[in-house]
DNA sequence: ATGCCCGCACACTGCGGA
C-alpha cells in the first residue's frame, strides 16, 4: 500500500500537477496539506474519476487538509483533539483497510510558527504538545498507525541546503527541533532517515530567488510511523521531479510504501 | 539588509506562506 504526503499550496491551483502525479505514481492513499478551500470549493471530480475517495477538512483561504484514498476510508476524524476553541483545519484522520492489515492514517499541517518568538510560535509549540498527546493515543492502539504531512520542522542540519539561514527560523530553533524530537523519541520511525542516511534530500523550494535552480532546499514533510507500520514498510521515497514540472507546489511528494 | 514568488480573498492590494 502506497501512502503518500502532498502539499499541494492550493488544490484548485495545483489540478494538472496533482492528477498528472497521481496518474504516474499511483498511490493508494495521498494526505494533502495547503488546499486552501473550503470542503464544498474541493474540486472532487477528478479524483473521483481516477477512482479515489474524498474526505475533506477545509477553510477559507488558507491551510486546509484532506485525503484522497483508492480503498475506503472508516472513521474518519477531522481536527487536532485537545484543543476546541482552534479553528484552523490542520489534522484529518481515517482509517484505511489494506489486503493484511488496517492503518490509522494522520494527515497533517503543521503551523510555521514565523515570525519567533511571538504568538504565532506561541500557537506552533502548543499545537506540537497537542501532536504529542495524539501520538502517545496511537501508539497505544494496537492498530499500525502514521502521521505524515507537513511538518514545517527541519529535523537536522543534513536537512537544509544551508541550515546557517535557517537558525533563527521557526522551523529550525532549538526548541522546535526538540518538539519534534520527543515525539519522535516516544517510538516513532521518521520513514525517510530510517532509510536514507545521506545529506541533500529536501521536499521543499522555496519559489523565490531561483531556490529550485539552485538546490536551496529543505526537508520538512514526514511520515512518522509507530513501531508496527514501520514494521511493514518497504521502501520510502522524495518525487523531487515534481518540483521541476509546470506550475509546481513548492513542495513535492513523500510516500512510503507498506506490506499492509 | 531586503526582497525575490505564489495563491487566495471583503480581490487590482494585502496577507500568509517558509
Amino acid at each position: 500500500m502506497k501512502i503518500a504526503t502532498f502539499n499541494v499550496n492550493g488544490i484548485k491551483a495545483r489540478l494538472n500537477a496533482v492528477t498528472d502525479w497521481l496518474d504516474e505514481s499511483q498511490p493508494d492513499v495521498v494526505l494533502c496539506q495547503e488546499i486552501k478551500s473550503v470542503d464544498q470549493g474541493f474540486p472532487r471530480e477528478p479524483f473521483e474519476d481516477r477512482g479515489y475517495n474524498v474526505e475533506t477538512h477545509g477553510q477559507k483561504g488558507f491551510n486546509g487538509v484532506a485525503i484522497l484514498s483508492k480503498r475506503p476510508l472508516e472513521d474518519v476524524r477531522r481536527g487536532l483533539p485537545g484543543d476546541d476553541s482552534d479553528e484552523q483545519a490542520r489534522w484529518i484522520e481515517a482509517t484505511v483497510m489494506g489486503d493484511h492489515h488496517a492503518v490509522r492514517v494522520c494527515g497533517l499541517y503543521l503551523p510555521n510558527g514565523n515570525p519567533a518568538p511571538g504568538p504565532k510560535y506561541d500557537y506552533k509549540l502548543a499545537w506540537m504538545q497537542r501532536l504529542e498527546a495524539r501520538a502517545r493515543d496511537l501508539l497505544a492502539d494496537e492498530m499500525p498507525a502514521l502521521m505524515a504531512g507537513d511538518y514545517n520542522v527541519i529535523p537536522q542540519a543534513e536537512d537544509a541546503a544551508r541550515p546557517e539561514a535557517w537558525k533563527d527560523d521557526a522551523l529550525y530553533l532549538p526548541q522546535t527541533r526538540a518538539a519534534f524530537r520527543r515525539i519522535l523519541n516516544l517510538g516513532f520511525t521518521e520513514a525517510f532517515r530510517a532509510r536514507t542516511e545521506a545529506p541533500g534530500y529536501y521536499s521543499f523550494w522555496d519559489y523565490q530567488a531561483g531556490a529550485w535552480e539552485k538546490n536551496n532546499g529543505i526537508r520538512i514533510d514526514h511520515l512518522l510511523l509507530t513501531p508496527a507500520a514501520a514494521d511493514l514498510m518497504t521502501d520510502c521515497q522524495i518525487d523531487a521531479f515534481a518540483r521541476g514540472r509546470e506550475k509546481p507546489s513548492d513542495h513535492v511528494p513523500v510516500w512510503i510504501d507498506l506490506a499492509a
